[in-house]
DNA sequence: ATTTTCACTTGCAATTTGAAAGCGCCCAAT
DNA sequence: ATTGGGCGCTTTCAAATTGCAAGTGAAAAT
């Protein structure tokens, strides 16, 4: 049995997004797709944060199963994987902006630029279409395959 | 050591964020603090999904360290002990709203009405300052206190 | 004085994590 | 045709974390 098996929470949006993405690799493995255009399985596991492997392959086919990620088989070279973030994975941009936001104010240690935080609270909508289009441009690459 | 001992990560603003709040029980705390107005361990001890007291004593202290809430021993009745949410804490209540909203798009058991996110899509900072609103109310009969 | 409330703490079994090794498939080179 | 890597997982097992239940000690109520 699964620990999502478990959470059979449902009603609450917080419970919710507790359920697909309050996990520490989770989110870093949404960061690494939405915000730094991974795509590959290895690229994943070469992840600064060193997850294992088995951890990896299980947040991966959470994620799969919650619709937040679709997985492909490279057609070039077949023994090679990627995954493509969802509709509804995308929609996080928004929360997942915020939440950076929220970090370079009160983590003294960030490294996000002070630029970002500035851009974001200006034209949130500007910042959150600059990501879209980001994903959009990995993607485009990707997407004609199986 | 806890948890948060190994958790060295710095720079990344979602590593940080995901290490002061990416935790299925951190989630529902901050939940019952910025959205509920919960103070009270008591409170957050009866919540529905049911927290172990030695998980909710070791979250609340973790927060209280990450300097996401204050302890205090209620003067009234100082068998009595509750928290309050920082201005950190407070900070998060934008990136929270809009993962609600994300869970009301994709949860098809949300609870939460269609009203609410429309609400926030149309005019996010009067959602946010409704929130902010009903935290200073709850806190108004608290925060004289030691 | 005694019991009850309340915020934790402790003990311990069960689950989850994480490092490392293994496995099977695909592809390239020989 | 065979061999040797690269690659995406899967397995193993010890260590860390969780979660239930019971316990503790201080403060209130009786």
């Amino acid at each position: 049995m699964k620990k999502s098996d478990k959470i059979t929470w449902s009603g609450c949006p917080v419970r919710y997004a507790a359920g697909v993405f309050g996990d520490k690799w989770c989110f870093v493995l949404l960061r690494d797709i939405l915000l730094h255009g991974k795509r590959y399985y290895g690229e994943f596991a070469a992840s600064e944060e060193g997850i294992s492997t088995n951890i990896l392959a299980d947040r991966l086919s959470r994620l799969e199963g919650d619709d937040m990620l679709t997985r492909h088989v490279d057609p070039n070279k077949r023994s090679k994987v990627f995954y493509l973030p969802t509709r509804k994975a995308r929609a996080l941009l928004p929360a997942f902006l915020g939440m950076m936001v929220w970090s370079t104010e009160f983590d003294e240690k960030t490294a996000a630029p002070a630029s970002f935080a500035k851009a974001f609270r200006e034209d949130p909508k500007a910042a959150i279409d600059w990501y879209e289009a980001e994903i959009d441009r990995v993607n485009a690459g990707l997407e004609h395959s199986s």
